[in-house]
Order: C-alpha cells, then sequence, then structure tokens
DNA sequence: CGCCAGGTGCTGA
DNA sequence: TCAGCACATGGC
C-alpha cells in the first residue's frame, strides 16, 4: 500500500472542518472521491497511507489534494496575530486547506447556504446518487460528484425532489454557465483573489460568503475570508463594541492576517465551532484568558 | 414544538 | 450603503 510524507498534518481535522462534505470514517480509514477516484486514506504518523480505486490517481495528486506542498508552518507564523487565532492554531496545527475540483466545490457550496452541515452532506449525497457515476474500492461504494453537463440536463423539479429546496433553481442555473463555458473555471485558475470572485459572483444564489468559500477551497485563493454566522462569533472577539457587518470583518481580517487570511478563517471557524456547547450555545466565549494557549 | 443552519436577492429608506 | 424580509428543509 501506498503512502506519502505528510509531516505534522492533522487528516481528520482537516476533512471534518467544513470544508468537504463527502468524506466518511470507518474503521480507522478516511473514504472519499476526488474526481474519478475513489480514495481510502489513513494518517500513521507522519506518513499518510492510501489506496485508490483509480490507477491515474497517482501520489503526485494525493499531495496536491491534500495541498501537502504548501509551506503549512510558515502560512501559520504568517496568521498567527492575537491570542484567539494562536489558541485555534495551538489546538488544530496541521489542518490544511483542501484544493478541491472548482466545480464541485462551487456546486456543493451553492447547496450550502442557510443551510446546515448535516443536512448539506444528506443533499450533495443524493445529488451524487442519482447523477454521479459509480466508483467503488474494496467494500466501499460511491459516486463521483455530477458533471455540470449533466447537472445542466436535470430539471428543477428532480433537483427540488433531492431536498435541495430553493437553491434547486441556483444549482440548475450556475451548472448551465460551466457547462456552456460562460464561466469558464478552467480559466479561472490564472486569475486572482478579486477577479475570481467576481466571475463567481456572477451566478446567481452566489453572494460574497459563497464566493469566498469557493475562491478558497477551490482555486487556493487564500486571500479568501468568508464569513457565516460562526465567523461573526468568532470575529466579535475582534469588534466586542463595534458595529458589525459582513462587511466590516471581510476588510478587518484581510487587513489583520494577511494575504493568508483564508487559512486563519479556517482555523477561527473550526476552532469556534468546537468551543464548550453546553457553556457555550453560541460559541460566544472566544479565548478566555483561563483556557490557556 | 420552536430555533437554527458555512446566505442571497430584493425592496425601500 | 444598509436594515428588514422571504425563502425550503430538516436536525436538534
Amino acid at each position: 500500500m501506498p503512502d506519502v510524507s505528510a509531516p505534522a498534518f492533522a487528516l481528520r481535522e482537516t476533512l471534518a472542518s467544513g470544508q468537504t462534505f463527502r468524506w466518511k470514517e470507518h474503521d480507522g480509514w478516511c473514504y472519499g472521491i476526488a474526481g474519478a477516484a475513489a480514495l481510502k486514506v489513513r494518517q500513521e504518523g507522519d506518513r499518510l497511507r492510501y489506496e485508490t480505486s483509480d490507477p491515474a490517481f497517482t501520489e503526485a495528486h494525493l499531495r496536491a489534494y491534500f495541498a501537502l506542498d504548501l509551506n503549512l508552518e510558515e502560512i501559520l507564523d504568517s496568521i498567527d496575530r492575537d491570542i484567539q487565532v494562536h489558541q485555534a492554531i495551538a489546538r488544530y496545527r496541521g489542518l490544511r486547506v483542501l484544493r478541491q475540483d472548482p466545480w464541485e466545490t462551487l456546486a456543493s457550496f451553492i447547496c450550502a447556504s442557510f443551510n446546515n452541515i448535516t443536512r448539506i452532506e444528506g443533499m450533495i449525497e443524493r445529488l451524487c446518487q442519482a447523477f454521479g457515476d459509480p466508483v467503488s474500492l474494496h467494500g466501499f461504494r460511491g459516486f463521483g460528484f455530477p458533471t455540470a453537463e449533466r447537472l445542466a440536463s436535470v430539471s428543477e423539479r428532480r433537483l427540488r425532489a433531492l431536498g435541495l429546496g430553493y437553491r434547486a433553481p441556483y444549482l440548475r442555473a450556475a451548472a448551465r454557465l460551466v457547462a456552456d463555458r460562460r464561466l469558464p473555471l478552467t480559466h479561472l485558475r490564472r486569475l486572482g483573489y478579486e477577479d475570481t470572485k467576481r466571475a463567481l459572483l456572477a451566478c446567481d444564489g452566489v453572494g460574497d460568503k459563497v464566493a469566498d468559500c469557493v475562491a478558497l477551497f477551490g482555486f487556493e485563493q487564500y486571500a479568501a475570508f468568508p464569513v457565516d454566522v460562526w465567523m461573526e462569533r468568532a470575529m466579535r472577539y475582534y469588534f466586542r463594541h463595534r458595529r458589525m457587518t459582513r462587511g466590516r470583518l471581510h476588510a478587518y481580517a484581510q487587513r489583520h492576517f494577511g494575504p493568508y487570511c483564508g487559512y486563519a478563517q479556517q482555523y477561527l471557524y473550526h476552532h469556534v465551532r468546537h468551543l464548550r456547547p453546553s457553556a457555550n450555545p453560541r460559541g460566544e466565549c472566544v479565548a478566555s484568558a483561563r483556557d490557556g494557549v
């Protein structure tokens, strides 16, 4: 079974940090699908052991998907600007921002708006079962993510039947934009953050937050800083008595954390979602002094 | 049951 | 520019 070097990587935190919705854990292994390749991955110390159903999926692809080529220590040093993010880094060091397929990321985060993660996972799973190509690896059976061309040909009614609700027409319209190249995702790879985001905003149902998620998780745009309700809670730490709008939080974060603020966002998001739920139903008590560092 | 969820688009000041 | 509102659905 092949393995790759992955020093100080946090596989399970990475896959459970809300940036990807299709990985499952079973018997100590993580099962997922990247492109047409079913993957079975597990971390053993500083190595990542894996198997794949697709011979064309190489070690280089695995390293790219998990962004193992990026110098994480340098990135974390650059965003380690205050006690709150310092604590998040201390707890979840090794969490990385994945490099996911742009179309899958766009479609997934259109589904993610005003929604909860459990239901997002269900919606995407049903989409893949209905319109994706089957893949299997040993006992694991799954489906590739449906292409834009395939989803462009599906009726809104069918998407609603999968539980997508009012997002159904948004997804269908985005699939059409991508399928007939009015939104050329391949071309966007060569653009910077602002241009990438502007292009994504052309999709109905894609606003600032979703565009930032797609730029960050699908286009390696680490200057993106998605602000959802959880990030509003985390950002209260910096805006104690100031009026907050998502636009202000976004601008502040870019100044405060710099060009890798997207990484800061991912650590803070994961962190605030794991604060003591009983004592802290809305995750409001962030970085209190006695939490230690 | 009510509240909430990785928000967005539209409307009216 | 910004607040207020509707929007589908299901987990908890």
